[in-house]
DNA sequence: GCATTTGCCTAAAGCCTATAGGCAAATTAG
DNA sequence: CTAATTTGCCTATAGGCTTTAGGCAAATGC
């Protein structure tokens, strides 16, 4: 009996391979038990649930979302990181849109709080600093921002803007034209 | 044996119902079985499969908000309706979670088309008469009021607001009171 | 009143999660 | 280097949800 050599990195990483693929509701522990050519019961050693599963796919793509944003941020101020944090979240989804689904994830607050979550929220209120805004304006603009780029990504994928021929990427733009108006219009100086 | 009366209006309306209570991802024919007091094969006479059910749960959903809409628009242009639209829309959300994430449901294309969603598209366009857009932007300003809405609705209603002190309330107004400015400021005129 | 249709039932199969207990491979200890 | 222990994957089993097939009784129609 050879060994599969499973650990929860590994099925967390192929859960995650399998969420874009299928899609976040398709990840199972028997479809990854038949990726890896083993039984369902084995995975148990490795996570204690399902939910386990799903919760590690989340927080591995909060990370790794995180990570690109970060990489994206460096450097820029104002409107361009405006649209380089904008523009890192979409491609992100267009990428990974199993991994996307799964940051949606609702965690229960405690691994909230300890997971990449709070950089994201660090960033957003980063590029609000190139906007000068006072407290609690920039609690409202960091709101602003996670909804439309949030509302934006979702509904882009969820195939909504397809019945009309604008192009999605003019719409993107117009959106981020407009927001970086809005928020120098909102400065405090 | 006393026949239980089951239409498939009554099985959306308790679906509904329980995915209000319990969550729409909660919403399975075992469940409404247990509601109804009936065996889960017994619905099967009245619909084809759970997708249905949760497919008409969402159409019953959609027409729902639509109408709310519609009623909270009557009468009203310029900001006051773009206030009205966005308050009937997170009103709904809060008063009916289930149903909103139902909303959210993919449709295939045929059914959307033949869908309250159209509706929808017709009422944000109708509030942005107000406003005296051009195309393209007014279909770019279409997608960004429908992304701050969503955004806002389902970050909100996912607890992503609540570990700040600032009241969602608040940051509501404002972000309204920055749309309105915003599409003053693109007016053609 | 009798025939047909309709509504709910039992039975059963397939897929998913989850637990318990077993055996062999890998690791550690003497 | 072997023996003891731990670890990893297995079989077996049970419970839940979906779906189909086939049966019987209540409602409907002629």
């Amino acid at each position: 009996m050879v060994r599969a050599g499973l650990t929860p990195e590994r099925l967390t990483r192929a859960g995650a391979e399998l969420a874009d693929e299928a899609g976040f509701d398709q990840v199972t522990l028997s479809a990854l038990a038949r990726r890896f050519d083993v039984k369902v019961a084995s995975l148990y050693s490795h996570l204690k649930s399902s939910q386990e599963l799903k919760t590690r796919i989340a927080l591995f793509a909060l990370e790794e979302l995180a990570d690109r944003v970060t990489a994206s941020l460096a450097g820029r101020a104002g409107k361009d990181a405006l649209a380089a944090f904008a523009d890192a979240y979409r491609d992100y989804a267009r990428e990974h849109p199993g991994r996307y689904d799964a940051t949606r994830l609702r965690l229960d607050p405690e691994t909230a709080a300890a997971s990449a979550g709070v950089r994201h929220a660090q960033m957003t209120r980063a590029i609000l600093r190139g906007y000068d805004l006072a407290e609690p304006d920039q609690t409202h603009a960091v709101r602003m921002l996670g909804s439309v780029f949030h509302g934006y990504v979702s509904l882009e994928t969820a195939g909504g803007f397809s019945h009309t021929a604008v192009d999605p990427q003019e719409s993107w733009e117009w959106i981020l034209d407009s927001l970086d108006a809005l928020l120098r219009a909102r400065a405090t100086s």
